[in-house]
DNA sequence: ACATTGACTAATT
DNA sequence: TAATTAGCCAATG
């Protein structure tokens, strides 16, 4: 795992707006279009940006990452569920997941800056 | 080099 | 919505 790669998951976790959410495939996604873009060689997949966030540990709102079916991970599923409604993120009606139509972000729509 | 693991995803039932 | 199965990629033993 290079270190560049750990510093472009970590930023792009941290530019994820309070209220809203990404999923682990998204990421991976943006990422592989950027790296794309750079002309470096793209990564792996959802699994490498989680195994990334494993070992990020805090100093990112990874509570806001989660998979494709809304559910944060299950090592901090309590403490994750608590922070996103705290923020007010849009959640199903179990309040289990986030509500992914709603709380999906998206790097190309930021909040402040243009 | 082979097998196992892991903060995943999509399709099927 | 939930449970099962198959596919994926890189790290680790």
């Amino acid at each position: 795992m290079d270190d560049d790669y750990l510093e472009a998951v970590l930023d792009l976790v941290a530019q994820i707006p309070a209220g809203r959410a990404m999923t682990y495939g998204t990421i991976a996604e943006v990422l592989a279009e950027r790296s794309s873009a750079q002309g470096r060689t793209p990564r792996g997949g959802p699994r490498q940006v989680g195994q990334v966030m494993s070992r990020a540990g805090g100093g990112v709102p990874w509570w806001r990452v989660v998979n494709a079916a809304g559910r944060p991970p299950a090592h901090h599923r309590t403490r994750a569920l608590a922070e996103l409604r705290g923020e007010g993120t849009p959640l199903s009606a179990d309040g289990e997941r986030v509500a992914l139509r709603h709380a999906i972000w998206f790097p190309d729509e930021p909040v402040g800056a243009g």
